[in-house]
RNA sequence: GCGCCCGUAGCUCAGCAGGAUAGAGCAGCGGUUUCCUAAACCGCAGGUCAGAGGUUCGAAUCCUCUCGGGCGUACCA
């Protein structure tokens, strides 16, 4: 919105002869949320403790600035009041609203978007679950975070690319394959070969075995054992892998590239990574294994890279990986993790941190446990022990948009209960359907408006009501313009969601908008007697549509014309 | 033991680069439909923001400690 940029320009104009710097830490404006100013600054208060003197006169010496700064300015503030210990309360003009409904009206698709993000060049590596197995939910909930977040990211001007890292080699692939070979083994009636201790018990995995029997024979059999479960292994993770995929694309998830680290390794870029860090002093060996330094940069100490039997620790590959990021020319690397893998994040930070790279362009997030909740019973999952829920199970039950906005609701942080049957059993009162339903009245509005020629469905545009008359705008009552102020926080909800990677902050201001929405609704009649008015509505609801479907646009759910 | 995360209404959670009287949904109680979709709306009730200190004009938000819950602390991934 050009006038807080407007106004913020007037705050700094107001203070020449302090450091610009020193406003650049502090809050400036932001849009107000309750009836004390539309636009809101507390910054006298924290600049007088900064700088010294009284904050009220302070405030005072700014406001009088921003009252007195003549142009554009002029027409979209109506008065500044200094309140409290020292408030800045800035009201707009009817005439900044008005406006702010053309331009959503003229952006459209494009209203939100922003340039906050300056190009810089991130990459989001998210949900790169382990071929070893289904997608469980907690992967879901990390999936539909990631996609999310990409889509704010680009939105809010972010050059993102985003990333599945397949362990497609290493130990689990080993156990994978042990676990495949014996259940293959067993399919073809040998018992001689006892599953390993911590196998992969899943029925998926015996049904995988009986499978490759059916259609291979003895091939595998026939083979020496090391070099079967070798090749066992690789068969099963890439079909495995195939099926994650088609998980994910169901789910309305596709990753920019899935990496494969069997491919990485093979390129020779760990022993290189390893060569580099050695030169940089970074390693050192002991117990005949190699060591690295990372209890210096943060780790509580020092971690292994090569093992003493000569084979690598998977966060050898890991750090390489993500050194390579920086190589391909990413500015900022997020990564997220389940709480599992809390203390990987903690070593992986260290080993960035050795390597050179700032701490602030180096993300982990470590996104809390979703537990499932089914018959008022939490439940316990595991993957090895092949007991999990898988995602698909999940969007089975309650669907894809339900799924992707439940597993938003609440910020990475916090544990998410995903209670199955109070999605399923109150349906009606979930938000999901309460946000869809508010698009779908006013898509049913604009309908009838047609039907009634009130609007020249030629005017219509990517079925959003662009070019309609806006030249009543200055019909609308108090009520209305209420209405379309929840529209102006929309672009700084983006910008916060994105460079804070906190996506819930948008579906909790969709949650706003919408009962704002259906508040207005049963209260304000759009087609009525009144010509004027119902022009000047039409385009009101239809600003709140296109702010509505972007939102869930960027949540991946889908935007219903009726329910 | 040490580290990280969480502790806000009966339940599930927002709010946290300190800001003006703590919010929402669900559950509970009571209302609203000759009117564009009642999948909605309105009202009532519900709180020592785990506890104790501290920092200051001002703390749910920052610091310290205590208590409670989760996770981590491998030459596993």
């Amino acid at each position: 919105m050009p006038v807080r940029q407007d106004v913020s320009n007037a705050i700094r104009a107001a203070l020449p002869d302090v450091d610009q710097t020193v406003l650049d830490e502090l809050p400036l404006v932001e849009f107000g949320r309750g009836d004390r100013g539309d636009l809101v600054t507390p910054i006298a208060m924290p600049l007088a403790k900064r700088i010294g003197g009284n904050p009220r006169e302070l405030a005072e010496r700014i406001a009088g600035v921003i009252r007195e700064k003549s142009g554009e300015l002029d027409e979209f503030v109506d008065r500044v009041e200094v309140a409290g210990p020292g408030f800045i309360n800035i009201y707009l003009t009817r005439h900044f609203w008005e406006g702010l409904i053309r331009t959503i009206l003229a952006k459209g698709p494009r209203y939100g978007r922003s340039k906050i993000g300056q190009r810089r060049k991130v990459q989001l590596e998210f949900a790169s679950a382990n071929p070893t197995g289904p997608l469980s939910v907690a992967h879901g909930r990390q999936a539909a975070l990631g996609d999310v977040l990409a889509n704010i990211m680009t939105q809010t001007g972010f050059d993102v690319s985003t990333e599945y890292w397949v362990n497609d080699c290493g130990n689990q692939i080993g156990k994978l394959g042990e676990s495949v070979y014996v259940r293959y083994l067993h399919a073809l009636g040998e018992r001689s070969r006892e599953f390993p201790a911590d196998g992969y018990q899943g029925e998926d995995i015996r049904e995988l075995g009986a499978d490759i029997a059916a259609k291979e024979g003895r091939k595998y059999a026939d083979m020496p054992p090391e070099q079967a479960v070798v090749e066992l292994g690789r068969l099963a993770s890439d079909r495995i892998l195939a099926g994650i995929i088609a998980d994910f694309k169901r789910f309305g998830i596709q990753h920019h590239t899935v990496f494969s680290q069997r491919a990485f390794e093979a390129e020779g870029h760990v022993e290189r990574l390893l060569e580099r860090m050695h030169d940089m002093g970074l390693t050192y060996e002991k117990d005949g294994a190699v060591w690295m330094k990372t209890g210096n940069y943060g780790d509580e100490k020092d971690r292994v890279l090569v093992k003493s039997d000569g084979t690598w620790a998977y966060r050898l590959s890991d750090i390489a990986y993500h050194e390579d990021k920086f190589t391909r020319g990413f500015e900022l690397v997020v990564d997220m993790f389940g709480p599992d893998h809390h203390g990987h994040t903690i070593t992986m930070q260290s080993a960035m941190k050795a390597l050179g790279h700032p701490v602030e362009t180096v993300r982990f997030l470590t996104v809390q446990h979703c537990t499932i909740i089914r018959d008022g019973e939490k439940i316990k999952m595991s993957t090895r022990a092949g007991k999990i829920i898988s995602l698909d199970e999940v969007i089975e039950e309650v669907g894809v948009d339900v799924a992707r906005f439940i597993f938003l609701t609440q910020k990475p942080d916090s544990h998410l209960d995903f209670d199955l049957e109070l999605v399923k059993q109150e349906s009606l009162d979930n938000p999901v359907y309460y946000i869809q339903y508010a698009h779908a009245r006013i898509a049913s509005i604009i309908r009838k408006a047609q039907e009634q020629g009130l609007i020249d469905p030629a005017e219509m545009s990517r079925g959003v009501y662009t070019n309609g008359d806006s030249t009543h705008l200055g019909e609308l009552e108090d009520r209305d313009i209420g209405l379309v102020k929840k529209l102006a926080r929309f672009q700084s909800v983006l910008e916060k969601a994105g460079t804070e990677l906190e996506p819930h902050r948008l579906t909790n201001y969709l949650s706003e908008l919408a009962a704002e929405f259906h508040n207005y609704y049963t209260h304000c009649v759009v087609i009525g007697d009144d010509r004027a008015l119902t022009q000047a509505r039409l385009q009101l609801v239809s600003a709140v549509r296109v702010v509505l479907a972007n939102a869930l646009h960027l949540l991946g759910v889908h935007i219903p014309e009726t329910m």
